[in-house]
DNA sequence: CTGTTAGCGCGTTCAT
DNA sequence: ATGAACGCGCTAACAG
């Protein structure tokens, strides 16, 4: 395969001056230029960017390192994140740690190994380590959804707390008492955020004692189902739901129609981050919604701009507001609920 | 930053002897493995692949190229190639095409200059020249979803034709006859195919002139509401829809909801590759699915395959069943509609 | 605007 | 089981 020197040759040049045309580097005239392209187009030479990293120390490679690319809010992150990159001339590697620290760790070893430019984390752990290894080695890092505690970092997340705040109030304000948590049992801040966001809006209401009403599983659709049963068998019973996720608030309702129970006019339900609605025709859920093309978009924003100024020690921290849409499975007033005899589950 | 160099002074041995521990590549006995993992970790050595991959012609690193990582198909796809990727020590870049054939060059030039050492190419379209382009420069590539016509390549992908065929088989052992395709304008296989099977079944059942019933648009949910509109407005009224694609099913039952028109009492729906079920609770759309998961993982499979042994020229063409999924919008013998009364809308 | 020199860090090749 | 020499292909640094 032909290399720069053999372009050089047939170009007539020092290959430097081949290097500088390809990468727009230094000047060269239209006509030199001229004679360089033929000669990359006779010869078919590619240049090997493999060489020209080693001697750069840039590969243009970033890597978005996440738990699940299968998760659409995921998805849409890694969306986002690969339209700046390559808009930017970069290539973008991608790791799903499926929150297992130790593969965490794997694919940062590799990531470090490849020496790519950047490495945008959505961190497996509250307890990752990952993020200070990237750091002690130079490599421009941005931290996405979730804060990792002591470490200073770039960092773009989403306020979950006030969503779950302004989630729980409007249960509230619709006349719910008895609201039940859903969540996740696992060590990460946004979790942490919509639980305590939850318990400021109850504490406010003056609603004392909610660690009866907050359950926790696993991020499946079943284990929503199974705490919707587990919270519906206790009393008081929930007249409404808040769900962490999507995958909860689906196995609720699916576990409340199989009760009988109907949603919204029995038992309300808010959630966070439903599908994006281009993936079903007939919304339903009232939810929190991320911005996560947006936040996929600044975060790789933000890392661009680390790599090329790397002595900035500031760090960013990007707190995105999140989006409450009101649908319908929240319901209405459940005052006007029961003046118009609806719901079997009353407020004891 | 440390190099092998180092490593290998500190062990007191020669730099070829630290890269035979690195890669386990020939022998070394454990005490001097011993000694030179000491001093990896003392002076926290990370191996440099940029010099190993110059050096070796190897990278690690192969490339996944499709139209759009936010379509849950390729989202899925995606998850299988990065499982066995990631399991074979493989690093996966992903890049985005929109099915546009410039974007598709961009990027395969790009991957090229990475050396990587394959790719998995869903083309952007029909015409696309880039198999031939990677061939040309000796990476292994596999193509996945869609054939290109004049190429020979290793080829992983569905029968759409067939479960085209059975979707309509179904519709018609149902009693329908006016019977509706909704497909891409768009110059890939798998739409071909899917609008060939929908033909053999029509023709087979003695209806035969159905171009008048094929409706053509853009990947989007609005342009499947879109077309529902216009086939409705139709005469003879459709009674069934054959959508090849969930946005176009979607966009179909809401156009439908819409018009007052009951789905599948009405007018019944059958549809490719409905969302995974783990995203939402209740499943409607009788559905041709294909195994997503294992095509990237199959695909992924013969990469692999390829790039250990580029000698073998010979092409597996893997041709992936559809399984079809019966549900709800298809509905039930439209004879047993008739002598329930059921349906407003009749066949003339 | 262009060229010369040197070396990035590693593994192939051959030797012992 | 280990080592020496060399070069993979490119660009930084300096020169003119």
């Amino acid at each position: 395969m032909a290399n720069i020197k053999d372009v050089a040759e047939r170009a007539g040049v020092a290959p430097i001056t081949v290097s500088r045309c390809i990468n727009n580097s230094g000047f060269c005239s239209p006509e030199t230029r001229k004679r360089v392209e033929a000669a990359i187009e006779e010869l078919g030479f590619v240049p090997n960017r493999l060489a020209s990293g080693l001697r750069s120390k840039r590969t243009k490679t970033i890597a978005l390192v996440l738990t699940d690319i299968t998760d659409p809010f995921f998805t849409t992150i890694a969306r986002g994140v690969e339209d700046i990159a390559s808009d930017a001339g970069y290539t973008v590697i991608f790791c799903n740690t499926d929150e297992s620290i130790s593969k965490e760790q794997m694919y940062v070893q590799m990531l470090l190994e490849k020496r790519v430019d950047g490495i945008l984390l959505v961190p497996a752990q509250s307890t990752s380590n990952s993020i200070a290894l990237i750091q002690k080695h130079n490599i421009s890092v941005v931290v996405l959804d979730r804060r990792v505690p002591n470490i200073k970092t770039d960092l773009v997340y989403c306020d979950s707390e006030e969503a779950a705040y302004q989630l729980t109030r409007l249960l509230l304000s619709l006349g719910h008492r008895a609201i039940v948590m859903l969540n996740r049992s696992i060590n990460v801040s946004s979790c942490q955020d919509r639980l305590n966001g939850y318990r400021r809006a109850l504490l406010e209401a003056g609603i004392p004692e909610t660690t009866g009403q907050e359950y926790q599983g696993a991020y499946t659709q079943e284990s929503g189902y199974e705490m919707t049963y587990k919270a519906m068998a206790c009393s008081p019973k929930p007249t409404a739901l808040v769900a962490a996720n999507y995958s909860f608030a689906y196995g609720a309702l699916k576990a409340l129609r199989e009760m009988g129970v109907r949603t919204p006019e029995d038992v309300a339900i808010v959630s966070f981050d439903d599908l994006p609605t281009t993936l079903y025709p007939f919304p339903f859920l009232t939810v929190a919604v991320q911005p996560a093309y947006e936040m996929g978009q600044k975060a790789m924003e933000i890392l661009l701009k680390k790599i090329s100024s790397p002595s900035s020690n500031c760090c960013e921290e990007i707190i995105l507001p999140m989006e409450i849409v009101i649908r319908q499975s929240s319901g209405v007033s459940r005052a006007n609920e029961k003046s118009k005899g609806g719901g079997v589950l009353k407020i004891p």
